[in-house]
Parts: C-alpha cells; sequence; structure tokens
DNA sequence: TAGATTGTTAATCGATTAACAATC
DNA sequence: TAGATTGTTAATCGATTAACAATC
C-alpha cells in the first residue's frame, strides 16, 4: 500500500469539520471562513486551512470556503459516498448500540449481518439486523460476501473471531475490543481505543480536581 | 493547572499495556521484559520503556518488570484508585451500554444516575442505575454531589445540557457528543470522538481497499 | 484600491527512534 | 564475568504554528 500522504491527526479532525458544517449549513448557513471555523472549533487557523487543502477542497480568497463544497469534499475524501457490506460480532450492549448508530449510514458502512453467541438473540433482529449464531460466521460472511468486519466481543474472544473474519473473507477489521489483533498484514484493522480517552478523562481528573473521594 | 509533563500519546497508550498485563496476569505471568511487550503489542521498546517509566514503575536489570507493580503503577497514575459519582444523561443506545459497562467501575467512575427525556425511561433502572428526567438534572446532581458528567446525547442537545452541568456543579464532563462544547475553562472536557476512528477507517479502506462497491 | 481571506513555505515544537551507559 | 535488560541522552522525524505572498 501506499503510504497515506495525509496524516492521522488530519484524518481525525475530519469528522469535527463535518459535523461542524453540517450544523451550521442546517442554520442556513452557506459560506464559512476557515478563520471562523478554526475560532469555533478551537484549532489554530493554519491547521484547518491545511486539512481543508488535504481534502482537494478550495477556497475564494476575501469570500470563504462554500460550506456545501468542503461537506462534498470531506464525505468523497473518506469515500463515504460507496457502500460496503459489513457484519457485526457481539449484539451485546455495544454491539446493539452500534447496529442502531446512524453514522455508518453515511458513512457508507451498510451493517447486514450480526453474529451472537446467546441462544436468545439469535433468529432475531436488532435495529432491523439479523442475528445469527456465531459459529455461522465464517458461512454466512463468504454467501454474503461481506468484507468488512466489526468486532463487539470482549477481549479474550476478540483474536479467535478475527482468525475465523480472515478464513471467511474479511478484508478490514473495526475492532472495539481492547487488544490487539494478530492477523496478516494485508487485513485492515482500526481499533477504537475507548479505554484511551478514558485514561486521558482520568488523568485530567487526578491532574486539576481535588473533587474525588 | 499545570500542564502535564506526560505526553497525551503516552496516556492513550497506557490501556494497552494495561489490558495486556491484565491477561498475561491471567496465565500466570509474573514478569515481563519492555523488550517482549513492545514486541506483542507492535510498539518500539523504547516507547513502552518511556511509557512506564512515566508511571513511576522501575524494572530489575536482566530480569524485568513484575506484572503486578506495573499493573499498580498504572492504576495509581491514571488515579483509578480512588472513586468519583458520576451521571450519564442521555439513556439511548449508546448511553445504556455505558450504564453496563464494566470498565468505569475499575477506572473509577461509580455512575449513580442516569437521565433521559423520554418519559418511558423515566422511573426505570437500566443496569441498575435510576433514570431520571431530564429537567431534574440540576436539582440531582447538585442533591447527589455529582461532580462528572457524562454525555451521550444527540449533538444539538449537547450544548444546552453541558450549561445544566455547569450550573449544577459539574466539574468534569466526558464528551461522546460529535460537537464542542463550550464551557468555561477550569470545566475538564474530554471528547470521545468516535467518528475520528471511523474516519482513518473510511480513509484506509479508501486508500487500500477495491473492495467496496 | 484596501482589506480580508486563501494557501504555501519556513520555523518551531514535540514525539518517536536510535545510540549508549548502567545494572544485576 | 558475560549478557540481557533497564533507563537515559542524543538524533530524527513529523505535526503544528508562524510568516508571508497571492488573490479577489
Amino acid at each position: 500500500m501506499a503510504a497515506s500522504a495525509v496524516p492521522t491527526p488530519t484524518l481525525r479532525r475530519l469528522p469535527k469539520y463535518y459535523h461542524y458544517l453540517k450544523r451550521i449549513q442546517g442554520e442556513g448557513q452557506e459560506i464559512i471562513s476557515a478563520t471562523q471555523m478554526a475560532e469555533d472549533l478551537g484549532i489554530h487557523h493554519t491547521q484547518v486551512r491545511k486539512d481543508l487543502a488535504a481534502t482537494g477542497s478550495q477556497g475564494k480568497p476575501k469570500v470563504g470556503h462554500r460550506v456545501a463544497d468542503l461537506l462534498a469534499s470531506i464525505e468523497t475524501f473518506l469515500n463515504w459516498n460507496s457502500a460496503s457490506d459489513a457484519c457485526l460480532v457481539g449484539a451485546g450492549n455495544l454491539g446493539s448500540a452500534l447496529l442502531g448508530y446512524p453514522g455508518f449510514d453515511k458513512a457508507g458502512i451498510r451493517i447486514t449481518a450480526a453474529f451472537d453467541a446467546h441462544p436468545s438473540k439469535v433468529g432475531k433482529k436488532i435495529h432491523g439486523v439479523p442475528v445469527y449464531p456465531v459459529d455461522k460466521l465464517e458461512e454466512v460472511i463468504r454467501r454474503l460476501h461481506i468484507t468488512i468486519g466489526i468486532l463487539t466481543i470482549p477481549a479474550d474472544r476478540a483474536q479467535h473471531v478475527a482468525e475465523v473474519m480472515v478464513q471467511g473473507g474479511i478484508r478490514a477489521m473495526w475492532n472495539f475490543a481492547p487488544i490487539t489483533l494478530d492477523v496478516p498484514e494485508d487485513i485492515i484493522v482500526e481499533n477504537v481505543e475507548l479505554y484511551a480517552s478514558l485514561a486521558i478523562f482520568s488523568r485530567k481528573l487526578s491532574e486539576r480536581g481535588t473533587f474525588r473521594g
């Protein structure tokens, strides 16, 4: 793969811009300057300019950027226009919540199958997505040509499930389990690190606050 | 506040070490070298050493680190030993999932009250946590001396709720809504950016994959 | 035109990686 | 002792911020 020319921090900021732009668009605003965005989002204005430039969007000197253009640029850059089929393994609390999350559709990720180990969940639909037994994982993803896997299972089962996913043809994984998955190099893995945020939060609390106890 | 001497990337990595150490501890391992950790986690060994040093933990040359010591150091460093009371606003899919999340207890965050705008949820308990009407937010957090607020509500209501929280005495917020909250400077805000991870995932897909469509 | 804004090139800052001394 | 490991100091790398030219 070609290494991305776009820094990861930039990618992380793009959704921030996206949601901000959606909001002001909803308020009827059609033009926005990078200066204003920077101020509202608490980011340096040069940073905002570089990030927006990375998506290929261009503004007009003295005028600013068209909100609709920026939104379109971000969507295109992140490839949110073309859709992929995904499955989710682990229909527990977090998994069920994700099945009902509206953001994926927008991002072109269509969850068409869920899997769970508990017989009580199998056969039902959660937010419209059918739940299969987890031992049918390989068979179903192969049959439905699913290429994306979302892991919302406990850490101790994640590695095994990842291996079955690879067997079945999954090419990319979005992993919510707090474990470093060991998969072939050509498989994409993106880890959602909820605990990373919790650690930063905890540290801020212990640094600043005396209001614990 | 004093700026943290510990880099944010280090804080983000600490839970990774923590979960790794918990796992090998569960397998009966008592000693671990930074070299081995680095290899298993795909992180540079010097990085691991610096991160562990930041928590105040020390190893023995030629021997390694005691797993139990490392775990204790991380817990202490993140102040996971002392507990704080927190409330959660927005008992929807994500909110309910968080109420059932075992990680908070471990991190010393005890959710004692939840709030929701839907009358159907009010008065019930979700994972043992009572749900109050959201218009009682200020009153309840004041009465229960709650200092931490978790926001799992739609973006368009987050700013208003944040302001009520500040009114009621909340000093720190863990925000899951995709919006930059505007609160007084002395209020701690940590944003969980699920969409940041999704953006990185989407970009990886569009860079590497031809398996969309 | 004047001035606000864009967008680029240079300087700074901070994190990661490399080199190496210290220790059991 | 020899060698593996720790932990620190220096070098590199990359992102952020500053300075400035270009544009309408």
